[in-house]
DNA sequence: CCGATATTCGAAATCGATTGCGTAAAAAAA
DNA sequence: TTTTTTTACGCAATCGATTTCGAATATCGG
């Protein structure tokens, strides 16, 4: 309640009392007597007062809420993380600030800073595809920032981080490519920077190595915008279909890395899976819409997103009592 | 940055000036000589002197924050609109506070309150499923906190509204129903009582009528979820596939109905388009991968968000300046 | 009945920044 | 030179809440 809100003094003045034993009364503390804690209940109840959470944080130094950065919102797995953030996080009395890096390191830097201004009491984060450099988050983590890394980690900073086994996800992916049939299978991943995509093309070459498979270079690419630029993956699958030997699989790292291949193929008239079959990470439904359905890995969004918040109240908490973390 | 923050007051001992000194040098006061600004400039750029966001929150009432409240963040339409405002938000220095109802009454009450409480600067809504009364809402509006509704509105409270023309959505897409041969066309909607669910059966209606046909109570169908909870299309559409006449075309009027009603057809084997025509709202790209596509109506998500905060910071803005909005 | 301990509450500092008011010194006007 | 006006800055209040310290009243043992 901002707007003419009522204050603890309002409430001090209705009873006639001053401002600290109401806050007293309403803290419950053992010096204020049981009658007048009544009576500053009541009237604090009678008049609607709220505390003021502005004035609670320039005080305390804590803000209830957390940052939350994603590369983008409007993506299937980030959205359903977000989705598992806020909902513990509202139920624990937590606000949840979002901002989006759009795969800039020069925005997540403002993001981060922005946020960290806020005084948010912690920050959940996956990398943008362009961060190579985490200064802007080790000055912060050194501070004592609690921070938590969801997906796509670094191993610079020494805290939380929230992952699925993406290298078995990729390598379980391939191998039942390869008892399908495929010998030539074309990858297509994100920014080689990532940790979720070198996790997820290692699984990939050992699973061509362990089935006896000779990687081929030509068969191999990156994106470095992972699919927000939807061209940079048109021009990818362009470019694997004019090869003299054309792949006969492809297998995608990403949600939208998927969708844009599948949009892609269908484009140009490429059928799944009789020209070519398709496994890989998603987060959406189409797969389960698509026929004949795709060979997917699911990520378990809103489980990681929960306990990503989970882990970094744990640290807010605990930093709260002073313990080391 | 919270953390062993350097304050004004850190640099007025610095300099052994006085903190108003600073203040007003920073803010490039008249009453300051060029001299004394340029050493706090300097001094402040050395020691690394932020501004602490939240005292001058404290001070001038208004916290450079926005909330968010949707139904459901992890949704095709609904996390392009939160794209669409973050990024304006962003640019302009705003932090989005985002919330979810997920279609329950009591926790949009909680959200708004919670929001409210946080002294957000504005607050852009679309309303939950559940909510019939709006006292909740009125009640911070009457209080001058700027509202805007997006999508899901009411005319309950007089303020900007942002929604796309549902009734000519779901006009079209039913005559195209029709004049692709459709005679017995089902519904399938949100709860009666969203706007969007009413203005779209309207147009749903009028179409039927435009062309002769008469509506027939056993083809329409309100969910109350709208779709959150799967087993709620999916009864729908058995019930419409056990009807002696079974319908030749269904309508779904959002982006959640859509794909669940999809899912639920293909898990019984019914045959789009060749059993049932579809036609319905979605801001996924699933329509573009199924084969054949399906008739869509999609809403621009993205720019709905971005006009929705740039309403939001409009108002905040001359509410600032004393203006009547 | 008196000094001692408890009980209950208020005054004021504090968090970080802004700003109205007062004032000393410098500049301009007389 | 005296008076007036700027100029340039400091003091202290303020935003809303918490908390330390101190003090007043009450209670109790002796």
């Amino acid at each position: 309640m901002k707007y003419n809100a009522v204050t603890i003094k309002d409430v001090a003045k209705a009873l006639g009392v001053s401002t600290s034993t109401v806050s007293r009364a309403l803290r419950d503390s053992h010096e204020i007597s049981p009658e007048t804690k009544e009576l500053v209940l009541e009237c604090a109840k009678r008049l609607n007062y709220t505390p003021n959470p502005i004035a609670l944080s320039l005080k305390e130094k804590k803000s209830r809420s957390v940052g939350v950065i994603v590369p983008e919102v409007a993506n299937g797995f980030f959205s359903q993380v977000i989705n598992g953030i806020e909902s513990l996080a509202f139920d624990k009395g937590y606000d949840v600030i979002i901002s989006q890096s759009l795969e800039s390191y020069e925005r997540e830097i403002r993001s981060v800073q922005f946020l960290a201004s806020r005084s948010v009491d912690g920050l959940i984060i996956s990398l943008a595809a362009e961060t190579a450099n985490l200064e802007h988050l080790q000055q912060l983590h050194a501070r004592g920032l609690p921070i938590v890394f969801i997906d796509r980690i670094t191993d610079e900073i020494n805290t939380h981080r929230v992952i699925v086994d993406n290298f078995r996800g990729t390598y379980d992916a391939t191998e039942h490519l390869i008892q399908s049939g495929a010998r030539r299978i074309a990858v297509i991943a994100a920014t080689e920077f990532l940790s979720t995509t070198r996790e997820r093309v290692a699984g990939y070459r050992e699973a061509l190595q362990a089935n006896g498979i000779k990687e081929l270079p030509e068969l191999v690419h990156y994106c470095f915008y992972g699919g927000i630029e939807f061209a940079e993956i048109e021009e990818i699958v362009n470019k694997l279909f004019t090869l003299r030997q054309k792949p006969d699989a492809i297998l995608t790292t990403s949600d939208k890395l998927t969708t844009g291949v599948l949009k892609t193929l269908k484009r140009r008239g490429i059928k799944v899976p009789q020209d070519v079959a398709l496994a890989g990470f998603s987060n959406t439904d189409i797969p389960e819409l698509i026929d004949p359905p795709l060979t997917l890995i699911r990520q378990p969004a809103r489980e990681m997103g929960a306990a990503a918040i989970d882990l970094l109240l744990q640290m807010v908490n605990s930093k709260r009592r002073g313990e080391r973390v």
